[in-house]
DNA sequence: ATTGGCACTCGCCTTGATTGAGTGCTAATT
DNA sequence: AATTAGCACTCAATCAAGGCGAGTGCCAAT
């Protein structure tokens, strides 16, 4: 038979569709029966059932064993969220919770953790939001305080009210008055400039010798470059609500929790796949196997880049099982992404 | 028959040892044949089997059902652990391991999160350690910078490098420089006393009236006050290494992991629970729902608290399955916690 | 093109028989 | 009096067989 979906009639994709819901809704493989009571045009199940062979055969659903009804396939999740989902508009309690979470008010400042817990407990799923990245970030105010054995703790903060904190090593033995200078020039040249072009001017000014510096610049600057050299602080994410995944029973298998937990808390794979949605803008979804990552393959994860002054700085999104109310989700990533943009975005805080 | 453990004998007690040892190692209920066999003294299994059949009536062990063998009751555990333990040194390795983590040279600063991770590593289970008590914290440095709104984020440094951060809002519109002034005069009074004496003083002088103290002092003494006025940061603790308990077999009925992943994450249980163990000093154990929480019904939770100076200000344990192995990760607690003690005592940093 | 009919498949559940580990009790032994 | 051997008994676990039912695929009729 042929493999193009070109071949399907109007019919079929909304046999297509209906199925593809109500095995979302329900969680059994829906069969030919259900299927036309189901449907708004009236077919036998007969019929029903020569529609679905052709889908079995283009690959969009199939049969978990002989005698059960057809669950969709990845693919068939695909055609559905791209071309047949009728997308549900916002429940406007959870419209309310996001608004008053999201709010520059009341916020304990830190507004991701709010945003991830937010999508976590509107979902019933996990909620995952990267924090902004780096090159976006401009610095706001540094300082240095003495430690014990030429330790030197560093505290930085970056776009309104983000505290970062390191410890450096240094070379020689400072005062904390010296300290407290090489803190305020810093500041002097360095304030609201990003954390990358920081990082460069402080390389540059280190290869092109001392010229007109006195030491007390060139240490301040030593330091900063000790301060910003690498990537201090790994793009990382704020992921709540996993818990609720363990409700799920398309989960539930030991093992595979166990895998979906470790990578949660290796990071690495989750960060990767959020990258990758960095790059488009609006919402992005990655159904199953699509992932790549075998820890995921029974999940479905929908997210979408956020922006600060039109500019894409971050990833937020949803982890569930790949049976999730796609309809609903989707438009309300999509809200979260916004408005967790807006309440980022400086320029934009309402008057008060 | 009796009910009183001083009726068991010397072989007795040897025979439960040995039973509740195997069932550690095993995981299987262990019978008469299997345990005559590991016994040092020879005895047949029929002798074997009365002597089960008392320590059953006296409650330390029971059969799952009729011809399985015995499994200790939480009553049998805690006579195992409190009487007949043998406890084994630290693996040399282990120690390593430790010494090196938990030296204060190459920290990130953030001990309690490496303490928290070397006993979930080490130990394949769940790792927990509370941040240090607040009464024992004593405010280092103390700074303002000014946000949109009448907002004020404070930045405040505890003991060594520990860096605090919370947004306050404030009555009146301050500069930096008004906030920065602010701030050196609170680190000139306040400087080097407890977060709690800080907070009494505060009250004190704004009760007192504002006898010989200018507007900025007043201002600043308000802010303090904004900032330490409540348990800013509740008592909290790092746990990590959840994802090893997903391994053992015994807590992984479904519900059962939810709840306990759920207590994890809503802290409030955990919290208390290491409460207790605050007031003892010493290793301190909990033996299934000894806990007196369902959550943790399945789980054992050794403990010790950590001290600096001589004075307790913080919990660390292990979390597992009752059936662990106690002989090792008892030492292995103990141990942690005097190593966590001397990292985070200033005055024991080793000269360098 | 659609539908009714029918044989067929296969997972699921129940039943029943078998096995084997382990017990409790009693009587014999030390 | 303590220990042991012997024996009947219990009960989870395993497996095979059979019935049930949901659902399919195909064919012939509409």
């Amino acid at each position: 038979m042929s493999n193009d979906t070109r071949d399907l009639n109007e019919r079929s994709l909304q046999l297509l569709k209906t199925l593809v819901e109500r095995y979302i809704s329900d969680g059994q493989p829906v069969g030919s029966r259900v299927l036309s009571k189901d449907m708004d045009i009236n077919l036998s199940p007969a019929t029903i059932r020569n529609v679905m062979a052709d889908l079995e055969d283009l690959g969009l659903i199939h049969s978990p064993h002989t005698s059960a009804g057809r669950i969709p396939t990845v693919s068939g999740y695909r055609l559905f969220v791209d071309s047949l989902l009728t997308v549900k508009p916002l429940d406007s309690k959870d419209i309310t919770r996001l608004h008053h979470g999201l709010s520059e008010r009341d916020s304990d400042g830190n507004m991701i953790g709010i945003a991830s817990r937010l999508l976590a407990e509107l979902t019933q799923m996990a909620g995952v939001v990267t924090l902004p990245k780096k090159e976006l970030v401009c610095l706001r105010h540094i300082e240095f305080l003495p430690l014990s054995h030429k330790r030197v703790l560093v505290i930085f903060v970056t776009n309104e009210q983000e505290v970062h904190n390191k410890v450096i090593h240094t070379d020689k033995l400072f005062s904390a008055s010296e300290l407290q200078q090489a803190g305020a020039y810093l500041n002097s040249i360095y304030c609201g400039r990003s954390l990358i072009a920081v990082r460069a001017a402080v390389i540059s000014e280190l290869q092109d010798a001392q010229k007109s510096m006195n030491e007390g610049m060139l240490d301040a600057i030593k330091m900063a470059q000790l301060t910003f050299e690498s990537d201090h602080e790994k793009d990382d994410y704020v992921l709540t609500g996993e818990t609720n995944l363990m409700g799920f029973s398309e989960l539930s298998g030991r093992d595979h929790l166990k895998k979906l937990f470790d990578a949660f808390s290796q990071k690495q794979d989750v960060i990767h796949l959020l990258d990758q949605s960095m790059k488009a803008d609006g919402v992005q979804i990655f159904i199953g196997e699509e992932s790549g990552y075998r820890a995921f393959d029974q999940c479905s994860l929908v997210t979408s880049s956020y922006s600060v002054n039109d500019e894409v700085v971050g990833v937020l999104g949803v982890i569930g099982p790949t049976r999730m109310a796609y309809e609903k989700i989707i438009p309300f990533v999509d809200v979260t992404a916004k408005l967790l943009g807006a309440a980022l975005n400086p320029k934009t805080t309402t008057p008060s």
